[in-house]
DNA sequence: TTTAACAGAATTGTCGACAAAAGACCGGCT
DNA sequence: AGCCGGTCTTTTGTCGACAATTCTGTTAAA
């Protein structure tokens, strides 16, 4: 029985419990986001999610206005909010970004790593190894794993706003790609390979090629994304 | 004649006048954060606030979370909000996203600009020039001067998310860096001759070049602002 | 049939008031 | 004198209600 721990991505302030009502409500909305539960482009409706999650409006617009801070939702004056809806141009712009912010992040994870956090990585790679040959283990390795990996990778880069601008933005972001094409064709083998050269780079402590293998690694990611989208565009026409 | 057109780097979305009191209070307090009126550090006191603003606690409170999104405020629930404070190491943790960003930028304007584009980014460079043979000049520069011509290069990436997170976000957390050392040793030949250079690469539609000499245009720059940091320290000591 | 205007409903924006928590202040104790 | 506990004040969090705007559905006219 995998049961997949399903790693709470989106727990990322670990420890920091949230307490008032609208920072609640703001991490329950935001995971209903990315987990598909509101579906991209749909509206808002104030007195409604209100009512549904048994608090006033006035904390749920508070909630609302820190979605659009994390570019989850659009305000338009007088119209409400809508939950974002990501295009084939908006994904690839996206991906270019990560691309080099994780590079950076890489970078000075090579820079920065211990021996011991490279044994982690390592760790970390071969656990998510074991759990792709189980059966459903490309899925998991699409959804969590992947993510997992890179997620440690920025924490070890030292750069706590750079941290916090991917994991606590930009990666939801990613979801939302990943969701629109949900069954992937699923590059594990290779994009393993392509781990374990980061790894082996970070170990090694040049900064310099894990920066290149990392873009290349995420540039490989967003060929593969382009491709599901073209596809998928095919089929709906 | 020159004609510098100013451009007003804190009315980024031009166009879109802010028509509820939340925005238009956020605008408000997001220039005068940016431009020192609150002191970083500062705590908000949400009924002073509302009463000079002139507008209730629920908007206000709006604004705050957009601030808090936009990373000018820090908010502690049951504790309020207080102005962000930046210290030497998270000025320099901005200046590593920029440098990537910002390199990123200036690789995709080569590969996407005009010929009409080059000539206008030129003209914007030597309009400056002009300014800075004035008196104040040195002053302009370091103030909007540089921010535009990163501004004009951004824009030009046609990455409207990427223009979104560094001119909506990073340069205002940018002015707050410049801030505190504000009256900067003004390396405005060298960063001249190296805006020059970067037009060229573009120019060329050289991408490569145009981003590795944006990056180290800004890690330039960085090493400049913590040179002051540093004196600064030792003055206070 | 299409368009335009109008009335109604629904939704968003704003406000003041109450409840709860944090912080300040003061007195007493070791 | 310094520290601790309790009370009071201030500030934050939450709520319900009202005002203003937008959306909707209907009717009437071209």
């Amino acid at each position: 029985m995998p049961e997949i721990v399903d790693i709470p991505t989106e727990n990322i302030a670990v420890g920091a419990k949230p307490k008032t009502l609208a920072d609640e409500v703001f991490s329950q909305m935001r995971d209903a986001i990315v987990c598909g539960d509101f579906a991209p482009g749909s509206k808002i409706n104030e007195p409604q999610l209100a009512s549904q999650y048994g608090i006033s409006r006035g904390p749920l617009r508070e909630a609302i206005r820190r979605l659009e801070g994390a570019k989850l939702v659009e305000i338009k004056p007088n119209a409400g909010a809508k939950v974002i809806s990501l295009n084939k141009s908006q994904a690839i712009e996206i991906y270019e970004i990560r691309e080099s912010l994780e590079g950076l992040a890489c970078r000075l994870a090579a820079e920065k790593a211990s021996a011991e956090d490279c044994r982690r990585l390592r760790d970390l790679l071969t656990a998510h190894e074991a759990q792709i040959q189980s059966e459903d283990g490309r899925l998991y390795y699409q959804k969590a794993g992947d993510l997992d990996f890179h997620y440690q990778i920025v924490s070890l880069s030292g750069n706590q706003r750079l941290f916090d601008l991917l994991c606590g933005e930009l990666y939801h972001l990613l979801r939302l790609c990943r969701m629109k094409t949900s069954s992937q064709p699923s590059r594990p083998e290779r994009a393993f390979r392509e781990h374990h050269h980061i790894v082996d780079a970070i170990e090694q402590g040049d900064g310099g090629l894990a920066e290149i293998l990392m873009q290349r690694h995420i540039a490989n990611a967003k060929k593969t994304l382009v491709l599901n989208i073209n596809q998928l565009d095919k089929e709906d026409n």
